[in-house]
RNA sequence: GCCCCCAUAGCUCAGGGGAUAGAGCAACGGCCUCCGGAGCCGUGUGCGCAGGUUCGAAUCCUGCUGGGGGCGCCA
């Protein structure tokens, strides 16, 4: 890839070397996008008070020495002393051209390809994916393209949530109402009446509490029977989930399942090799490690619960499982947390822990990518007129619905209504979480999000036309015969700035 | 009480040391109009407050105010 600032970088450096001497080749030269020229170079106006000197003259002496360079057209000082340079056509043109003629259309390779893990995405079995999950999912997945285009090794981890004492009542509520009721119910998407109705008979129906924690007991010590019921209940749940991932284009598959199920048989050790390394003690009957610099109220030290009171492990158990496993086993360079910000002080405490105990060494990167919180008009968590959290499958099919409304009276065929529908859609969706900060919260809108369709739409137009002349006065189009890019106009100038 | 994030136009957000701070939506004005408009063009006294660093601050630092989130056995 041409990366045209570095380059220009480096033509600027050398004129500094030539006119101040080798002392100031390591000075940046503060080359900026410009709305004055193609780029302006900053430095003079920096460099003037070091010399003691006019900022005027400095860029004026440096200006000079840019005639030299190939990619220069002119260079020329204005305002107090910035330098405003102009690319030669010729030379714009010939890189433009070569980008085209690359498969990859420039985009560099990385020269140190990293194993990454990202974790993203992460929705509860047996739950329905509420409006939580979208932006970790659309999020990460970008990410996971990007890092992966570049060249990386990406490992997707989708960490579901598929263990724990809620198992006991889903099971048995699953054994009440008979096999083939269940399956049909969680097939048709019913998830969470699944989930509320077996919340409701354990905590009212008698006997149906004692039931649940038997069945949890069995699941854990690995009954057989117990465990194919618990697998089919998941089946069904990935089989939900799975569909909504398509709907969404999102690449995660079946094979990028990381379900905290698999790290159990490594809990105890976890629990073990911390306690042996003095890292974890027991406080108030929990299992604990007290990460420096971590308070809570009172200005007590904060425990991360590696083996709660009853004997059972929480989450922070599997995060500190999962990345020793991701380090080790997965040989991890980088893992890349995309999850909720309410969660930093935990990951902070998780990877805290991890580097005490040497199983994230520092060679390896840890990070959270926060995700920000999804609220509605009111700034609060969004959540339903019922108080409840509002189901992602229902937000997608809102947005569908609204966009196809916009567009009803366009299309006469309703099939390519549907499609268009669907596109704008989703893509609205998409859009309106890729188009934010990723850490920071934002207001859920429908008329908003599809409101961006009005422009994005006459945008892609524009876009597309500008790339057909570009393709056009490149020879390019139909003939195949490739012929160099001169980017005369200013608006095919400004793109070609932009793309390459 | 402690820790983290945030504060930019009426609304939702970009911009994270460089000249005149941008986009979409809304609003207002106009255009095209045989029919149809995710249609076209135009219109902006805005960086929470106060200090500091710097040749230069929306951007970096400190304090304050306001909002959100988190702070022992849910994940």
């Amino acid at each position: 890839m041409v990366d045209l600032q570095a380059a220009l970088a480096a033509d600027v450096s050398a004129a500094l070397t030539a006119e101040f001497g080798p002392d100031y080749a390591g000075t940046d030269p503060l080359i900026r996008p410009s709305a004055f020229a193609d780029y302006q170079a900053n430095v003079a106006l920096a460099l003037a008070k070091r010399l003691g000197r006019r900022p005027h003259e400095v860029a004026a002496q440096i200006a000079g020495h840019l005639s030299d360079s190939a990619m220069v057209a002119h260079a020329e000082v204005s305002g107090p002393g910035f330098i405003n340079i102009t690319l030669r056509d010729s030379w714009l043109g010939e890189a433009a051209t070569a980008q085209l003629a690359d498969p990859l259309l420039g985009i560099e390779r990385t020269g140190h390809p990293l194993v990454v893990v990202v974790d993203y995405s992460a929705p509860n079995t047996a739950k329905e994916m509420h409006v939580g999950h979208l932006r970790t999912t659309i999020v990460g997945d970008a990410f996971v393209r990007v890092l992966e285009r570049l060249g990386n090794h990406v490992i997707r981890a989708n960490h579901i949530g598929d263990w724990g004492t809620n198992f006991g009542m889903l099971l048995e509520h699953f054994i009440d109402i008979g096999e083939e009721a269940a399956h049909a119910q969680l097939a048709a998407g019913e998830i969470n009446p699944f989930y509320q109705a077996a919340k409701v008979k354990f905590d009212t129906e008698p006997g149906f509490a004692d039931r649940s924690r038997r069945r949890v007991v069995a699941l854990q010590a690995g009954d057989p029977d117990t465990l194919r019921l618990w697998r089919t209940l998941i089946d069904d749940s990935k089989h939900y989930y799975n569909a909504i991932y398509t709907k969404l284009g999102v690449t995660l598959t079946d094979a990028d399942l990381a379900p905290e199920s698999m790290y159990n048989d490594m809990l105890e050790d976890v629990c073990r090799d911390l306690e042996q390394a003095g890292i974890a003690r027991i406080s108030d009957g929990a299992l604990c490690a007290f990460p420096p610099g971590f308070t809570g109220r009172d200005g007590k030290p904060l425990p991360l619960i590696l083996r709660k009171s009853d004997g059972g492990y929480g989450y922070g158990t599997t995060d500190m499982a999962a990345i020793r496993y991701r380090v080790n086993d997965l040989h991890a360079d980088r893992i890349t947390y995309v999850v909720g910000s309410e969660q930093s002080q935990h990951l902070a405490m998780v990877f805290a822990v991890a580097r005490q105990a040497g199983w994230l060494p520092a060679s390896v990167k840890a990070e959270h990518a926060a995700i920000g919180m999804v609220t509605g008009a009111d700034r609060k968590r969004f959540r339903s007129r019922a108080g409840t959290s509002v189901k992602l499958i229902e937000l997608i099919d809102d947005a569908v619905a609204r966009a196809e409304e916009v567009i009803k009276d366009r299309y006469d065929d309703p099939d390519l209504r549907a499609q268009i529908a669907e596109a704008v859609g989703i893509g609205a969706l998409k859009y309106a979480d890729l188009s934010v900060a990723r850490d920071s919260s934002y207001v859920l809108d429908f008329d908003r999000m599809l409101a961006l369709t009005g422009n994005t739409g006459p945008y892609l137009q524009y876009a597309a036309a500008r790339v057909r002349s570009i393709f056009a006065k490149a020879g390019l189009d139909p003939a195949r015969a490739a012929g160099p890019i001169v980017p005369g106009e200013p608006a095919e100038r400004a793109l070609v700035l932009r793309l390459l």
